[in-house]
Formats: C-alpha cells, structure tokens, sequence
DNA sequence: TTGCAATAGTTTCGACTCGCTACTAATATG
DNA sequence: CATATTAGTAGCGAGTCGAAACTATTGCAA
C-alpha cells in the first residue's frame, strides 16, 4: 500500500471515529455537515445545490437533507427576490446553538500546537488537490479571492458586484477563486 | 474556530470529497471500508464486532453491511469450529479483485513524497488519539504487538498461543497493544 | 416574441446505513 | 446446573444516497 491509498485510509478511519460522537442525539454526520457548512457561508453561497457541491453529493440528496433539518427546526428557508427559482437556507437560533454547543470539542493527544498548524495546512493543501482532481469548486473564503477588492475598511465583491460586510469576509464563497 | 475544530472540518469534507468517488458502481463508503479492513485484518480479527468496532459503528449495522457484501459475492463467511457463536468473514476473489482495482488512485497534489510521510504520521498519531479518547481499541499490527514474539524467522502470539505465518506480521489485529 | 434550452429545486424509487431494542444460540462462571 | 455474558441476527424507523423524472423559472436566440 502506497502512501497516498495510507493516507487515504486513515483518513476514512478518523472521519469514522469522529462521526462516532455526533450519532448521539438524533443527529448524523451528513447533517452535522450540512449545518456546519451553513454556518460558515455566506448569503450567496447557501442554496440546496451550492451545499451539495461542497459536500460533493448531489441536489436530490441534499433537498432531502435540508428537509429534515427544517422539520427539526434547525434550519429554515428563504426565497430569493430576484431569482424565484432559488432558495437561501440558514441557521436558525437553535441550529446555530447545535453547530456550538453540539461539537464535541476533539482533542489533538500529545500533538504540539506547531505540529497540529502543520497538520492543518497539509490538509488543506490535499484537500484543494483532491477538490481540483475532481473538477469540484474550492469554496475558500471570500476575502482570499480573486474578485475581493478592498478599500480602507470597506469591502467590494467585483463579480457579484455588492458591497460586503466585514464579516463576510472570512465566510465561504461558493464563486471563491483563489488569488 | 481553533485548531482542532478546524481540523475535523478539513477531516470531514475530505472524506466526503473522498467518498464521492465510491459512489458509482453500486458501491458506498461504508461497504469499501468493510472490504479494506477484511483485506488487512488477520484471521483472528474479521468477525463482525471486530469489523464494528474498528470503524466505530455496531454489531447491528455491520451484520447488514456484511449481509449485503455476501449477497453481492464480495465477501463470504466461515463459521469457527472451536465456539460456534462466532463467524469470520474473509474477502471471495471478486472482493479481493475489488478492493485492489477498484480504488480509485488518490493524488497527493503538490505535496513532496517528505510531506506525504510527514501528514501520514501527524494522521497515524492523531487517529491514535482520537481513538484512545473514545476507549477503542487501537487495531494496530500484529508486528507492533507486545504478545508479538519473533525468533528467528519465526513469529508466535503470547496471547493467542499460536504460531504465525510471515504475511501476518504486518496485519492488522483486534487485540494488538501496541509494545 | 416565441420557442426552446438551461437552471434550481423537488419528488420518487430502491438499496442501503444507522442506532436501537428484542431476540436466539452458545459459552462462561459461580 | 442455573444464570450471566457473549456473538450474532431480525425488525423498526429515520435518514442517506444516486439516479431519473418532474415542475417552475429564467436565458437565449431565431
């Protein structure tokens, strides 16, 4: 067994420990996902399909997923203005206490803080080569971005052509193309 | 976020970029995590608890899983001779034949073969942790076992009492404790 | 403008996962 | 020898998953 296909298996086998923790409370991993992701996107970025890009299933599926999170309460929908084919899911107050109080805060064991950012950085770079493999978007964060333009403290999106909030700066962009 | 947190959420969408490619030939990534741990796990570990309680799930949904690969020919069962209660399952040729050509072969992007090693062993020691965490067993390699006991060429288990054939050195067993 | 084609989302289907509880059979233990 | 423990299974209900069919809306081009 190669490297890569070594990595590939830890990989499989940690995400399966950890999805282990959220089996509990009438939650599943797939869910967990999904909220997780709605509360790091931004408002352009949270449609049934944009979701499901990101989490490299498709539309049928996620329409289900997002179903039964609203059915809970954990997730509610809104129409767009313009666009009448579109809908913008978002947290609501108690999806938004799940996504926080809910995570089972994981340990790092005897790893040291310089070794975890070194483990987060080569994931990262695996997960944009894997993401790039397959043709899927990168979903960055806005302000890393090719069309992000700053001026003083004000922020401009240059495709959408909007003026954005110093919050969404650090939000995930599903139009996002990396500087 | 911190650092851990971020890092499950890197763990987590990497798996399910992973996972996407699994999903076309009326295979899913549970079943291919059933087929590759039977194809490294040791004789004595390929029962369906043992299965279960490496992938962190229970002894009611592998019998499915395993049921469903027995109905697909991947995988076949043996009843033991010595307590009847128990079943180890092995991979059929097809299953074998599955798990080698049937992976897609994972890139590693831009990562130098040092990096690659250097992510396998931060994965290998934070699963190691993770796992400990949740009291599961570690299913780390016979060779690495403190029952393990070579001579020579010849290998014996402490524990089981049994002598050892070269290949199952470096197998994965259920109750391994690692020296 | 009208007539597609493309897009966003949903529904339905069948196979499967998943935790849970209840169950059977075999083995241990006192 | 009675009872507890262990290994595995069956059935339940909710949900995942891909695929295909379907509706509604929007884009585009003749």
């Amino acid at each position: 067994m190669n490297t890569a296909d070594t990595i590939t298996a830890l990989l499989n086998r940690l995400s399966r420990v950890d999805a282990s923790d959220w089996r509990s409370p009438g939650m599943n991993a797939a869910q967990a996902a999904v909220l997780d992701y709605l509360s790091r996107a931004n408002r352009f970025s949270r449609s049934p399909s944009h979701v499901a890009d990101y989490l490299g299933t498709t539309r049928g599926t996620m329409s289900q997923s997002l179903k039964s999170l609203v059915q809970k309460g954990l997730v509610s929908e809104k129409r767009s203005e313009t666009d009448k084919r579109s809908i913008s899911y978002h947290l609501t107050d108690k999806g938004g206490r799940t996504v926080r109080d809910g995570r089972p805060n994981p340990g790092i064991g005897d790893l040291s803080l310089a070794e975890a950012r070194m483990l987060e950085q080569l994931l990262r770079r695996l997960l944009q080569a894997r993401v790039a493999e397959r043709g899927f978007r990168p979903f960055g964060i806005c302000k890393d971005c090719i069309h992000h333009e700053q001026d003083g403290s004000k922020r401009y999106c240059r495709l959408l052509g909007v003026n954005l909030q110093p919050e969404e700066a650090l939000q995930i962009c599903h139009e996002q193309e990396p500087a």
